[in-house]
DNA sequence: TATGAATGAGAGTTCATTCAT
DNA sequence: AATGAATGAACTCTCATTCAT
């Protein structure tokens, strides 16, 4: 029955070396430059074994994406864990967007490439039932912490938990394309686009916030800028 | 003399029955897919004329999504010629990037895959420095319109009026590749992207303004509401 | 010695199950078109027991094509059997073959695939060997019947048995192919190929007769005729 | 106006040189073992430019096999010329066939192996209808001599030429493939199969002829064995 | 005996690009 | 300026077969 159990390890082992040589390819060139012989070679495999993993060039993108998705997953989990006051840890997701932005930059672009419905269609669908799944699990963390803060009297009822959530997605999430394209087109115009996210994101934050939440929120806010 | 002239007026057309030929099937198709025979045989010429117009099949790309940006500039221009109060003009930018959206999404949908660093790679500096110069217009038009506003005292001075159309535009831009791109998601939540769209357009907008502003963009808002 | 005898029956048993799923992929595929790995999944075995039992997919290929082979001896040694006279033992033959052809077109198919001398090269010795043995036999069938014929003075004697096999062979075996392959294209030009097969068989065979011989069919033949 | 001329002969060279080198392969290594790769360096020509000029690996091995039918068309085409009595040309038709098959082994194989149904689903519809109007030449070859030896009251007329000409067709080319595959076994049966060949072929075309048939054709075949 | 992971050679095909005309 | 034939590298993916367990 060991046996069994280690095959499988075993297996899942040479699944994660897969993902890990596709990673440094993709990473490299991105998915149409990439070439499976190179992934094959990194890995020290045969072509044909990497197909007995993953169906497909765009499934194996798929997998490496994924990664990047759990370490953000982790990253906002960590985030959002309950030892702070919930609109700290609100804020917190955002900081954790953008570490996982700047820590991990060729993740994002990998995340970013993908939201391409183009590219959506090279994917199988199995590949694609898991990717979401994973993209659900961390909206719902962002989802769950605004509506505790409407429980607890912080966010404004009137507001729903996924809109909230969205907006500050969309403007982090805008703004580190940005960032990551554009820089040098901002640098020149005397722009820094980080602090203006920074600043959007709370901004946002705060306009949603009750009475309650904003003084709460306040003083946190001052510390931050004092440290900073 | 004429002779040169009516020559670089032939030239300058078949530029642009190229790209329309190439608007197409890259339209359909996107970049990967697309293919220099099948743009040539549209185009009614053969392959190797393209690439006496055009470096590569990137840069043809490129040119297209330029058609695009110049529809772009021109629904803003209109957005924001001086015959309405500034503040309007400012929320009539994002109606016209929304009616740009929603009118001419093949075009929204290049620019998406271009903003892609992989590809910037593969177009030509020419093409990309043309690209800029386009897009640069199109932000300036959003700068001086909100430098106006500031110097009217609608908008608050402190505000930089860079970083204020950065964020007018990311907060869009991101739903907008949601709403493109994940609707079914989205609908399935019940989440109403497009007027959440609009509302934060407008909750970023109002939190920038001085109480003068504030007081001046509130009848028009009324009057918008009142008419839906 | 039971043990080894129950042993050697599974053994059998394996083969003939691995033949069973081997039969309905090449059937339904065709030879270069099967693949050992659906061929295994069918078996439920794993692909390297289909080795443990045929060398190659070509040797599998021919060990079902045997399985037609047995199956048509079958139906030509039934025919064959002494209760009729001898000469219509002969036309039983020709019918026996024809059914075999309505009945089993798919066995009919992997034969005629199979009589390629490219498809030889990628059988084993011991395959081909079997194969041929098998063959002879069908042969013997009728080579004997002439034989027969010959003695009891209905078909002449200068006819040498196994030529006169060869040739009702050879008009029904080409016949068939016309019919199973281009039945669009003769159907079209009003031709009943089935029909012209059977008179040519008997053609032939009345061709070969003796005066006893002719005369003794002849009454055979009407009956026939009156039936029909 | 020469020039497009010139161009369309250097083509048409073109497209012969290809399939000069793809009938080398292919009849060295049959179509499944060919590659494409071997055949563009035996052309000397690079494997892109073989798809320019032939869709498929199998169109090819269909234009290949074209040729053998033109020249199957020319011999036969020739033993029809009207300069003999037509019971001669009818005769000289299966002649011709078995030159055929005797000198241009490599095609009449080729040939056998297109006549499987599996083939012709990987052929274009163009070639595939290119070749069939190639046989169709060949069997109107013998159709129309069939209906001139019945108006000339040769053969009887109870015979539908077409049904004729398939006998004919079917006894030759069934004992063409077993000269070709089995030789080795009717060798050792001590069977000489190409005079039963010859004897059958002239025994059905006696069986199908009149008196008045009989009598003329008799002399020839007399002629024939006195030669032989 | 049975497994099934791994192989690896190589297949057919595509297409952006070039260049002689 | 325009052609379009030719290129050739590179692509993804397949699959019969082997072999350690």
């Amino acid at each position: 029955m060991g046996i069994i159990e280690r095959k499988e390890r075993e297996k899942e082992q040479r699944r994660e070396e897969i993902i890990s040589a596709a990673e440094k390819v993709f990473m490299e060139k991105g998915l149409p430059a990439a070439t499976m012989d190179e992934i094959a070679e990194l890995a020290e495999l045969s072509k044909g074994t990497l197909y007995l993993y993953y169906k497909s060039k765009e499934d194996l993108y798929v997998a490496v994406t994924m990664r990047g998705g759990e370490i953000l997953y982790k990253l906002m989990a960590e985030a959002t864990s309950p030892q702070k006051p919930v609109l700290e840890r609100i804020k917190g997701l955002g900081d954790a967007y953008f570490e996982f932005f700047q820590k991990h930059r060729q993740y994002f672009r990998m995340y970013r490439y993908m939201d391409n419905p183009q590219v959506h269609k090279q994917v199988s669908e199995e590949m694609l039932g898991a990717c979401k799944a994973k993209d659900q699990r961390i909206w719902n963390l962002g989802v769950n912490l605004m509506q505790q803060a409407i429980d607890e009297g912080l966010i404004q009822s009137r507001v729903a938990p996924v809109e909230a959530i969205v907006m500050l997605w969309a403007i982090s999430d805008a703004m580190m394309r940005q960032i990551d394209g554009n820089s040098d087109y901002w640098k020149q115009l005397n722009v820094d686009l980080e602090s203006t996210l920074k600043r959007s994101y709370e901004f946002i934050l705060e306009g949603m916030m009750t009475k309650k939440g904003k003084h709460k929120f306040q003083p946190l806010k001052t510390a931050e800028e004092i440290a900073s």
